[in-house]
DNA sequence: GCGATCTAGAGAAACGATTTAGATGGGCAT
DNA sequence: ATGCCCATCTAAATCGTTTCTCTAGATCGC
């Protein structure tokens, strides 16, 4: 792939054209030219060979209208603000991708800006993007407090905000997929990681746990539960938290991880303890990112479609930007089981 | 973490203050108050008093200038384009996470967009980004052909071009690091799985490996060579292209893959054909993705510290933005060996 | 032949900031 | 009282577009 630029001769000055020079290349005036550039409603009385002169001319220019001028005048600024925890890890990259795809076909443009879980930066970089114009906010597991300026949507969004349409993963099902799955494999101590509180699908995560383990007539004993409390993008993220469930020396059969970077980091943990996944201990993930499918094992895990969920925000942002009166608060996304070798039947004990 | 918005009452316009608004609040012309509020050297004439009842009339009405004002006068816009090939993947990810940090503290922002290996669609948002005002370019796995019109540095850029700046790996010593590593574990028949030619770093890192195999008295046999010629940021990356080295049925001992991700995949095809890692077959990766570390079994692999390269970037090209008239044609990153489980002694045959 | 209507485009006022040249008035020396 | 300087702002031009209001001439109807 390559960049090219235009041949300029060395030396000269590159010469930008505006609307004036055009105009005087023409003898016309400014006016008359954007009217008929822009094919406003005015432009009907213009007879079709000037019409055809002023395009011919503005190619021949090549003239390109000065993006602040314009936007100084019409308020338009075809940009979006997208605000997430992190971009480097798997999570946020694969929404941010899904949003830049569909953009990128709608001619819009968008800014990003990683708030790291440091609320001060949030809010400076949320009033920074408003001074830069953005037309509509994403934010990607950040949890919104109050009816923001702009049309937002939040990825992974929880609270019910006026203003704010929310695309959730419909976590019921998401946990009834996976428990039924672990359910059918006759297992009954399941122990669960829990997500850090600053991940926006964490609380939700563990009360749909909670409660389709239930309606199925599992039970999550708290002894089996550990919270992460550390914001880690890498498989260090459930290492820890997997070697400090050992240590509690209660007997289980399966752990539901909260994500697949959390499942990966338990497996090995698990492993340096001497089980095998799926034969000792089975694992379930969450994501399924990237490279769930390539881990060795490879991770049973519920499906959550990472790209697909940016671009349903994006385009559900631009509508609102275009104009659309009536949202949705809400926008559930179906998660769907993927069964891969982390998970076996259980071990009779 | 949340974002809030200042409390406006219901129904009362959100009033937008101008610098008129406050010029005429205090008695005062706009040219005034700017001059102070941005300390202008004709400022020196205005008395302090003064200068302090603009200050405090700009914080009490929470006064924003106006973006696109400024730029359109100032045509300085604060922003840099980022080019790259994919943005859902790790590498990409990482080192727009590093851009990322470093722009934030010196309140730029940047546009993104990938261009996904579509030479059209390059040369169209390059265009755009310029009419968007960028004031310098990081590319990202994409390669320049010509001086552009802009500050330009390429990440895992090779072609010296005029006007850029490139930022690469030391690849001859990548190679030393990871072919001494395999050398030392009496590896001689190593197989080398070459990049996809849309990836800039592919040919430069394949060369490097044959003049360092070279050097070190060990021989890449074409036959144990194979190229991947598939685009995907998945494992999948390099599955296939073992199962085809397989398929050959020369006898080797390890493999060197492009990266991490292809790697994984490798090894998913060796342990499918009931080789061991790295009892039977070790592999080598490069990157070190955060996935490689938690790996079953960990992969050995070359670092290369794309954060850290994506900070560099953005450091190199403020610099230049900022004024500085000198610049490197080339800055050459070190990468790291970070031995783990995936490689071990040659098995003798 | 004369006002009414069209046609084809000119002209000017925004948009919100920055910047340079110029105006105003007081104080001081002569 | 006059001229001059200095301090303190004001006024106006400018950045490049867009858009609304005009106008000069042509055309039309009767």
């Amino acid at each position: 792939m390559s960049i090219m630029a235009k041949k300029t001769k060395a030396g000269q000055k590159p010469q930008v054209i505006t609307l004036k020079a055009v105009a005087q290349h023409l003898g016309l005036t400014p006016g008359t030219v954007s009217t008929v550039l822009n094919d406003a409603p005015s432009a009907r009385v213009i007879p079709q060979e000037t019409k055809d002169r002023i395009h011919a001319a503005a190619k021949k220019l090549n003239y390109r209208p000065n993006f602040f001028a314009r936007t100084l005048r019409n308020k338009r600024t075809y940009t979006i603000g997208v605000i997430c925890a992190e971009i480097g890890d798997t999570y946020g990259s694969a929404i941010i991708s899904g949003i830049e795809g569909y953009l990128a076909q709608k001619d819009y443009f968008f800014l990003t800006v990683a708030h790291r879980h440091n609320s001060e930066q949030l809010n400076r970089y949320s009033r920074l993007l408003l001074e830069r114009g953005v037309e509509g906010l994403i934010s990607v597991d950040t949890t919104i407090q109050e009816t923001p300026d702009l049309p937002t949507v939040a990825i992974a969004g929880h609270k019910r905000v006026k203003g704010v349409t929310n695309i959730v993963l419909d976590h019921h099902r998401a946990a009834f997929l996976a428990l039924n799955h672990l359910k059918n494999l006759s297992h009954e101590r399941i122990a669960v990681l829990r997500g850090n509180p600053l991940s926006s699908d964490a609380e939700d995560r563990f009360i749909a746990i909670c409660e389709v383990a239930e309606q199925l007539g599992m039970r999550i004993d708290p002894e089996l539960t550990v919270q992460i409390d550390i914001d880690d993008p890498t498989p260090q993220l459930g290492y820890p938290f997997a070697k400090q469930l050992l240590a509690r020396k209660k007997p289980f059969t399966a752990l539901f991880a909260y994500n697949d970077i959390s499942a990966i980091g338990a497996i090995r943990a698990f492993q340096e303890q001497g089980w095998r996944v799926p034969q000792d201990i089975s694992v379930m993930g969450f994501d399924d990112i990237a490279g769930a499918a390539f881990h060795t094992p490879s991770i049973t895990t519920v499906r959550q479609p990472l790209t697909r969920m940016g671009q349903v925000a994006a385009e559900t942002l631009l509508e609102r930007i275009e104009g659309k009166k009536e949202y949705p608060a809400e926008i559930a996304i179906e998660p769907e089981l993927v069964v891969r070798e982390s998970t076996g039947a259980a071990k009779y004990t």
